[in-house]
RNA sequence: GGCCCCAUCGUCUAACGGUUAGGACACCACUCUUUCAAGGUGGUAACACGGGUUCGAUUCCCGUUGGGGCUACCA
């Protein structure tokens, strides 16, 4: 058996949405897998909704995401050519025919007929025209579309996700394969490219199905061999409907705003309508493309479950170590407007990485250590002066007191926490009572690094005035 | 409306006729750390419903219900 050729075939109609990821990393894993190629093809046939930008938005989400094709991108435009040719071939066997009908014809016939527009099929009126009729209108110059015409026979094909699925010919309409302007159609096009490009798997969105018979009739009339077709299933927002603009991120490009690390994307999406087999969760590109095969994923819709994917994200930061993410980290501090200056940043990294889950977190995390005076209590003022308790002034006057009398060359994590202790102790306070106040006074947020190890990372002087600003406040 | 697809914890899933229906996220305890997380241990939680087939159905078949997709001179 030859290699695979599969294609990931996108329209730059919008963002990358993260089922077309999905369905992009699946054929990725699948041509991995089977040593195949994997092409890429901008299907930009709608000259009015594709974009130059959208193609690019799209080029970079799939570069983020470390999805690789070998071939292309080829754009489909560029082979109307090849798409005419095939329409009039059609044409020319009888398996197609001129459809002379006007828009507003057919919107007037969809409204005469008799179970209302949504039973309407077209009536084949311009396929039973005489030759002579047509020659004389084409002498004319009437414009027309050019149309399927659709076998009425069954139509089956095995699916590698769904199993067996037949249409019945005669449900489906003798759809345009050619606008009067000459374009062709989505399903024309892609069938033709597919023939060319020697695609054997079709991977693609569950949305296609109904495609599916359209595109096997052609193929048929074409006299080309078909390719295996499998169907991805859709991605699902919280409320179970599709995934849309209104459920927030949608987009790859937001992912990578947010601060979620390729690898853990993959490996999320991965999951998501597909397992192993067994318990595996966290799992290598590697691990990934052993185990993949398309009788694997589910057919049903899949639930978006963003708190797993930052989980995920959790897993792999604090998993990694600091310096591979050093750049990542600085970047998203220079978002937050804060400027390591020639600071070693991979300290604070590996402090606070198994306590963040996304680059932004962290970032935070690392950016009050670096800039003290960004720990402001706002806005969640009010929640964190509930977490520390309603003596935290008191509390911090005490640590203030014990912390005051260290001297700077023993200002290090052993002595601090010592000296908390005592003051604790004096106070007749519990260890966490003391801590936490300090904690939420120098970083603002109720997580962070040991707080002693903190207090000596800021150093004293900082600290200390930190905590008696809060402290006068409370 | 017509055609097609789908249905296990709240969510992602395992199970391919016989299991106390397993794992993960989330949640709740406990534990470790005289501090936050992370980690560890345990817990709550599911086979949509009704008929068949079978010695036996979550699993196979049919129907119901409920989701979803398509039904363009969009892709």
């Amino acid at each position: 058996m030859t290699a695979p050729r599969l294609r990931f075939a996108p329209s730059p109609t919008g963002y990358l949405h993260v089922g077309g990821a999905r369905t992009a990393l699946f054929n990725w894993f699948f041509a991995k897998r089977t040593r195949g190629t994997l092409i890429l093809r901008i299907e930009d046939t709608d000259q009015a909704r594709s974009t130059e930008a959208h193609t690019q938005v799209i080029l970079d989400g799939l570069t983020w995401l470390g999805v690789t094709w070998d071939e292309g991108p080829y754009f489909q435009g560029a082979d109307g050519a090849r798409h005419r040719a095939d329409a009039h071939r059609l044409l020319k066997d009888g398996k197609a025919y001129r459809c002379f009908c006007s828009k507003t014809e057919l919107d007037a016939q969809r409204q005469a007929a008799p179970g209302g527009a949504e039973t309407y099929r077209y009536d084949r009126r311009c396929y039973r025209l005489a030759a002579e009729e047509i020659e004389h209108r084409i002498a004319a110059g009437a414009p027309f579309v050019v149309r399927f015409l659709m076998p009425d026979e069954a139509i089956t094909w095995d699916d590698a996700i769904h199993g067996p699925i037949t249409f019945q010919g005669r449900d489906l309409d003798d759809l345009v394969i050619l606008r009067s302007d000459g374009t062709p159609i989505y399903n024309l096009a892609v069938v033709s490219d597919d023939i060319a490009m020697r695609i054997t798997h079709v991977v693609r969105g569950d949305d296609h199905i109904s495609n599916t018979p359209k595109q096997i009739a052609l193929y048929a009339a074409l006299g080309a061999p078909r390719p295996i077709f499998g169907h991805v299933p859709m991605i699902l927002g919280p409320d179970g409907k599709k995934l849309s603009k209104r459920h927030g991120a949608t987009a790859v490009g937001d992912y990578q705003i947010q601060g979620i690390l390729p690898a853990a994307m993959r490996n999320f999406l991965a999951l998501l309508g597909w397992s192993p087999g067994d318990d595996r969760e966290i799992m290598t590109d590697a691990e990934l493309v052993a185990a993949f095969s398309l009788e694997a994923v589910q057919k049903k819709p899949a639930v978006f479950d963003l708190t797993k994917l930052e989980w995920m994200n959790g897993q792999y930061l604090s998993a990694l170590p600091a310096e591979s993410i050093e750049a990542l980290v600085a970047g998203h501090l220079a978002a937050l407007g804060v400027l390591p200056g020639g600071q070693d940043i991979r300290p604070a990294i590996d402090a606070v990485k198994s306590r963040a889950r996304t680059l932004i977190q962290l970032a935070e995390r690392v950016s009050v250590r670096l800039d003290p005076a960004r720990a402001t209590l706002e806005p969640k003022g009010e929640a964190l002066i509930k977490k520390m308790g309603s003596a935290y002034a008191e509390n911090l006057r005490h640590a203030i007191r014990a912390l005051e009398p260290i001297p700077d060359p023993e200002w290090h994590p052993d002595p601090i926490l010592e000296a908390i202790k005592r003051g604790a102790d004096a106070a007749g306070i519990k260890l966490g009572d003391a801590m936490q106040p300090i904690r939420v006074a120098l970083t603002g947020d109720t997580v962070s690094e040991p707080v002693n190890e903190l207090l000596a990372a800021v150093g004293k002087a900082v600290s200390l005035a930190r905590l008696a600003t809060v402290a006068a406040a409370g």
